[in-house]
DNA sequence: GTTCCTGCAAATAATTTGCATACCT
DNA sequence: AGGTATGCAAATTATTTGCAGGAAC
């Protein structure tokens, strides 16, 4: 279905359309929540006979850096990756039972730039908002299993 | 001068008020950026004749355990801490090319939450905010070393 | 055919832990 | 005195790198 289009992707970044990338790219679409490099990894050995876990970082790596993946830094300082087909600004609503990720845009933030640039008296040049709840099937009375 | 208020911050942890956990929370509470802990083991190391880099990981788990100080994960996926006398509810700027840490207050953000609920229908439980910029001071033309 | 990929093994680097000794109260 | 803190050395763990063989264009 979507495999030319993660082909286009990889050569509108100069990489090869390689299986592993395909595989990385295809799994992450699928996914509704955030991935860990490990997660990927085990997934993968399945599909393959053989992947390398520093392929599969060299991988998410790449994507990354392209911009067609996003890193997801957790609290517990592991790096986690998420496929996030809307490339405009926005945020990400993450739910902390099942990692799901949502996006969400929030309205009013642009005066709020320009707001703490008045109280501060620099420049502001990004912000990053991270909303932290339940979902609505883990708030429904889902256990789901936090890591 | 603030030794004392220092004191009853760990006494109220029910820590020891010895004198490197003294002095670790004096030196954040100089410092208007966030520290990471090799370099509060770094300027200590002068200060005293002898301590450990755990001892430095150990006090400042405890004091942010405590709340009495922050944990900053930065993007380079480096653990500092920042001493925020602040205890409401606020949120960071943080100077990309200092590190200055400066509270600001940012209003319509509990409105933000309840609007984020309706459209994902879940509960939000948390948010963070961080504004990344550059303060007056580096704006106004310094040059800055970003680590 | 050439250049880019990938697997494997080994290296990094931040952080944590075990334990014997030394210090606050 | 008695429990808590601390230094040191060693362990842990996520991530990265070097390099030789293999695959995509």
């Amino acid at each position: 279905m979507h495999q030319t289009s993660y082909s286009h992707s990889l050569k509108s970044l100069k990489l090869k359309a390689t299986p592993k990338r395909l595989a990385v790219l295809e799994l992450l679409g699928q996914e509704m929540t955030y991935v860990s490099p490990e997660e990927i990894w085990q997934k993968l050995k399945g599909e393959f006979g053989t992947i390398g876990l520093p392929t599969v970082y060299r991988i998410l790596e790449e994507l990354a850096e392209g911009g067609v993946i996003t890193k997801v830094l957790h609290s517990n300082r592991q790096l986690y990756y998420h496929f996030c087909p809307n490339r405009d600004h926005h945020h990400h609503f993450i739910c902390v039972a099942c990692r799901r990720v949502e996006d969400v845009e929030i309205c009013g933030l642009e005066s709020m730039e320009r707001e703490v640039e008045e109280k501060i008296g620099g420049k502001v040049l990004s912000h990053v908002v991270q909303v932290n709840g339940l979902c609505r099937e883990c708030a429904a009375g889902g256990e789901g299993g936090m890591p």
